[in-house]
DNA sequence: AAGTGGTCTAGACCACAGT
DNA sequence: CTGTGGTCTAGACCACTTG
């Protein structure tokens, strides 16, 4: 895909924000303005900053301007479609999976219902418990549909299956699903967690389309409860 | 404001879709036919396809169509920022909600950082408890900025506080940070819930904004283990 | 090659805020 | 009144999918 002439705009004024060269609670150029600076059309301005407003950098006000906002105090994923890694990146902490399970099942009936798909297809079926700072806090379990990923190996599940679908498969995930519960610990958790005297995991569903518009993978992820965090950033929409 | 010409286009296509008039997995007519059909331009048929996509209605490929997605399969909030008493609704369930304190307060100091104010502001503080189906498993915690709000009574914290703010005062909420952890039960909840055995409250921090980029209201939701459920629709950002 | 959605443009009018 | 962002238009070219 050709680069959009909007993402180097949207990175020039992401980059100036964040760099304080756009002060917060001061006003951005106008639309008109930037259009001229980036020598483009107002409208292609605006898509760059819909997208700065979309992920919290600013706040457009009508017939005032567009209000730059406190990053630093603000520093959120922009919604909750980020891989473990990438999530432990942000942390800065010493991160360690264990692959516990790496198999191809026959679907059974109750995740036939949850990947909407038919009795004889086949999932992987892959478990994997993670460490922070030599800590297992995380149990992850999840199930992907064998005819859209035919091959897994152990190395993929140690490193991120995220990446390895989205830049060696090149399918391109699209949008999720998720589902926050608090649910009893089960023996499994109690085995490859270390829970110590906590009784009950947050239970995370994650329902994963590709482009199009197929569900593909349903993961569970269960946290203990000392060491989960969620963030959200919702705008308030329209109709 | 002008009734955007792009929202009646919406609500007509998504009442054909959840009327099965198109149904899922088969695809809308294309944006040229639409924009015929609707007596507009493209770009704004587009702008109405865009809000059915990010609300889950349909999903777009490039070269191929809008498929219409299967709207029972995946009934959520789009996103966070609804009321309790909408979610209520939602559940169908017998609710009740119980003022325990309405008072204007100084700032204190961690307050005045959590809502990014100056140290002589006043804000209100709310504590309410909600009941269902007779148990009260959900504490609220509400501090708002007095600047903003100069009334409050106990009669709209016991309705609804949102209606109030956008129906009454119309102040536009703008977009709201959620950030959901796990924290022991305090005093202050065993004192004014249903615990029962639990130890545990899952904490959810609220901070709303008004569309003029300023915020206004933190609010702390503690609900009961066994009754919290988040759901969370996240759409793959690009940039 | 034809049809689809994705992007970009130049220009227009509107609603709102500040003067 | 001027300037701001919000919307709409008609037309153009691009990338992708399908026949």
């Amino acid at each position: 895909m050709r680069q959009n002439k909007f993402v180097p705009i949207y990175n020039d004024l992401q980059d100036k924000i964040q760099n304080n060269i756009y002060e917060p609670g001061l006003k951005l150029p106008s639309e008109n303005e930037l259009a001229l600076q980036y020598n483009t059309s107002r409208e292609t301005t605006r898509k760059a900053l819909n997208l700065l407003a979309q992920n919290g950098f600013i706040q457009k006000v009508q017939g005032k301007g567009s209000i730059v906002l406190d990053v630093n105090k603000m520093n959120f994923p922009v919604s909750g479609l980020v891989s473990f890694k990438e999530v432990a990146r942000n942390l800065g902490k010493e991160v360690k999976t264990n692959v516990h399970e790496l198999s191809l099942q026959q679907l059974n009936e109750g995740l036939s219902q949850m990947l909407q798909a038919t009795i004889d297809d086949q999932v992987w079926c892959v478990v994997r418990s993670r460490e922070i700072d030599g800590e297992k806090v995380i149990l992850d379990k999840d199930y992907l549909l064998q005819k859209k990923i035919p091959r897994l190996t152990r190395e993929v599940c140690e490193h991120s299956i995220y990446d390895y679908i989205e830049n060696e498969l090149n399918l391109t995930i699209s949008f999720a699903k998720k589902e926050i519960t608090v649910e009893n610990a089960s023996l499994q958790d109690e085995e490859l967690l270390d829970l110590g005297d906590h009784k009950h995991v947050v239970l995370v569903k994650n329902f994963v389309y590709l482009d199009d518009a197929t569900l593909f993978q349903y993961t569970e992820s269960r946290h203990r409860l000392d060491k989960f965090r969620f963030v959200d950033f919702a705008r308030r929409s329209r109709g």
